[in-house]
DNA sequence: TCGAATTTGTGCGTATGTATC
DNA sequence: GGATACATACGCACAAATTCG
């Protein structure tokens, strides 16, 4: 009986809620049920649904109850050939606004540049139907497209074609992308360009394209965890 | 005056440590100091340290103190080829432990069989030296492998080896595996066992083994998104 | 080695404000 | 308007761990 009465009573209530016995939608019972059912002081039964809320399993309306939320079915988003943009299938328009600008220390040395160099920078903002997606950011090195047709990512020819055939038009061949999938809680920012409720978590992912070993392009793609999913199939015995 | 007392004050220290004013590894003000610093009672003082330690920017080590936590580098997890056990590259022991159950809809859904059909699954958790890195958990139709030599995924020759190679073992052929990552606050139980903050984030890694269209494995592998990220190389021009 | 003080984690009972039904 | 529910807040209490003289 070493673990506290609070917790206890959480692990029997998340226990219920994924075994489907309180749906989503569901009203949790109140606290002064749980109290009553559990025998504890309310101020208990409060502690054990938090527990829950910091989960993101339940949500607490004031005044109405605490219910199992809903759990939008996160929408699949499959995984584009390497250097695409952006690197997941979406049906949709793109906001994009470039700027010259100075290489911030991260950056730069994923650009294998100096910190300070010239950059331009282009933010995304990407939409699957009318919806906000995904919120983009990339950078590359003006010592490679300065003065280039390329120079501006979403002007000419070559604009929204994504910095593998872009850069393949100045003579630069991108031979490798890497990738790093991660996530954490939302900026503050993120949250509101991308319509989110706050706290929510966000994946990211940052990519890199390189010549060699020279890297000629880094981007981060934000989207929100809760709604989506990266998906991606391999063949057994390909070549990797 | 409509933000509580508890968010504001947590928001006073988040801003501290935010501004180095209290570093990592140093002692956040005791309970009794805060309540007195802020007329607050000890425990609107120790909602507003509850916060923070949800946040994962301290933790309370009992009888000692409240600490800033120190923020190590995210490890980099390099992606394995596909059907590896685990799909990221770790030097570490496994523990793991097998049982029969029967398959939760969800997982059901993944197997391509009926809800409640029976399964094998096993519980893992891999480490990197000496520290618990992935909590994993994958499910087999015991259809496909009751009284095979593979039936324990951990026991016998192939113990270890991976979904791919066991299967090949009883003449079922992986061809394919599809890969899903989301991301979500972590559950308690994971926190616990993953030696985490509470509300951390873990990055899920949703896979399925498929013999032609039929899914013979899947799992689902949850790490920390606050220490590691997952990462990947592309070549271009490779088959994809 | 011992004991006193401090600190966190947990728990109880109560109270107020406000939103919902 | 009244009953109910959540969110916040106050004050107190005790166990267990740690710290320090």
């Amino acid at each position: 009986m070493s673990r506290p009465t609070y917790l206890r009573i959480a692990d029997d209530l998340r226990h219920r809620i994924q075994e489907g016995e309180l749906a989503p939608g569901e009203r949790v019972p109140s606290r002064t049920q749980l109290s009553r059912r559990y025998t504890v002081s309310d101020r208990v039964a409060v502690e054990a649904v938090k527990v829950l809320m910091n989960e993101g399993l339940v949500e607490g309306r004031p005044g109405s109850g605490t219910y199992v939320r809903r759990r939008p079915e996160a929408r699949r988003l499959h995984h584009e050939p390497p250097g695409a943009s952006p690197p997941v299938a979406l049906n949709g328009a793109r906001r994009a606004t470039s700027a010259e600008a100075t290489a911030p220390a991260p950056i730069a040395e994923r650009l294998g540049v100096d910190a300070g160099a010239d950059v331009m920078r282009t933010d995304y903002l990407f939409f699957d139907d009318e919806e906000p997606i995904v919120l983009a950011t990339s950078w590359e090195p003006l010592a490679l497209t300065r003065d280039t047709a390329v120079m501006w990512p979403e002007q000419g020819p070559f604009a929204s074609q994504g910095p593998v055939c872009r850069m393949a038009s100045i003579g630069v061949t991108v031979t490798r992308t890497t990738e790093t999938v991660s996530a954490r809680p939302a900026l503050e920012e993120e949250s509101r360009r991308l319509d989110l409720p706050r706290s929510a978590v966000v994946i990211v992912l940052r990519r890199t394209c390189l010549a060699g070993e020279r890297p000629v392009e880094t981007a981060e793609f934000v989207l929100s965890a809760e709604r989506h999913e990266l998906s991606q199939e391999f063949e057994i015995g390909e070549t990797r």
